[in-house]
DNA sequence: ACACTAACTGACTGATCGCTCAGGTTGTTT
DNA sequence: AAACAACCTGAGCGATCAGTCAGTTAGTGT
């Protein structure tokens, strides 16, 4: 039985491809209600294949965890180089806009962040803290890079840029969330949590 | 062998601690990695003295949650009757310095907001949206009222008080659980986030 | 004393699941 | 073709755990 050796043309490798459904698993049913067997028959391939990828299933939801940061850092970069603002704030509104809407596309596996599993897992496995820090760090620094250039311009106030950069991300990434538990429509919040954050940064 | 047939005087019913204990182990490793078998032998009780209480596994946990809720609206409005604030814009601030403080000083038992079962049961268990939708309508409720009345007393510019309360609600929310995740020390960002929302609020 | 009920017990069941391992298959090298 | 390594298989092991139930105990009313 041949079916995908050395990344086939059209297909993936199986290592790859039992990465993309566990991504899809954990995202959806997190972690511990995640059976690798699920994983396993969905690919059509043997229970012992996935260990044999991937050593455990905690190893598993770490590699699943380092791709999507390189998913997510790969298409903020496209964005960055796309965009064009013509100051500091524009540039930060920007960032906002495009976070959520990235977390709106990709609403499923942005669960793999809004779940507490990796963040329980983080404090005594170093990779998996090292991936999360990675994600935070670059979506606060892309936004913090944003609030320097418009102090610079003169569009944004005198203000601790990092921390601002920090508190934007982390409210942002809040609203995401909030939308997904569905107690509440989020989309009516996104336009007055723009105009809240513009408030929070304008120079006078 | 006599245990606790009725509220004895000094400690609580059966089926009390069985709720006290559910909640720390609820709160600290979450729903699935929690065995009733546990929480019976901590207490020591038979597994079964669970179940006689409570039907399912999943009851005990809204009943959990439903008692959260009331400790939390217990202490809020024990915090609001005695808060003293003379204008809207310093009820605002001093909400959130009590939520922060409030969520420090309990800060096991929020993991039961912050993880992410709750929110996935709610979509199937009504009365645990009931009892979420209420936690979230409480406070941003109680944010929305500080706004009105800053309003009133000029002290808030004109601005959707409902949105923004929500908005201001997540945002605390957002900080306090990026604490827990001991990702960033949120002491020094707690300062900042309350210049941010003063900035937001405040009239011109 | 007797009857009745609520509270409690803990052995047991059936199901799930992470992981192992001995053996099989496929592709490559010599 | 023979040797070798990489890849794959799936039955099975051991452990865990939610929930059941027949039976026991303790309190209450008569």
């Amino acid at each position: 039985m041949v079916k995908a050796r050395k990344k086939k043309e059209k297909g993936l490798s199986r290592k790859e491809a039992i990465l993309e459904m566990a991504t899809i698993f954990f995202a959806e049913k997190g972690f511990r209600d995640t059976a690798i067997g699920d994983i396993a028959r969905m690919i059509g391939v043997a229970d012992g294949t996935v260990f044999y990828h991937y050593r455990t299933k905690e190893d598993l939801f770490v590699a699943v965890l380092e791709n999507f940061k390189q998913l997510l850092i790969r298409e903020s970069r496209e964005y960055l180089v796309e965009q064009q603002a013509v100051n500091g704030l524009e540039m930060v509104e920007g960032l906002i806009c495009f976070y959520i809407d990235l977390a709106t596309r990709m609403e499923e596996r942005f669960l793999l962040l809004h779940r507490h599993y990796p963040y329980k897992l983080a404090e005594e496995n170093p990779s998996c803290r090292r991936h999360l820090e990675d994600i935070y760090d670059f979506f606060a620094g892309i936004m913090e890079q944003g609030i320097r250039r418009g102090q610079e311009d003169g569009s944004i106030r005198e203000l601790p840029a990092q921390k601002t950069a920090l508190i934007i991300f982390i409210m942002v990434d809040g609203l995401v969330r909030v939308g997904t538990y569905r107690l509440y429509q989020p989309g009516s919040l996104y336009e007055e949590l723009l105009a809240n954050c513009r408030r929070m940064l304008q120079a006078e």
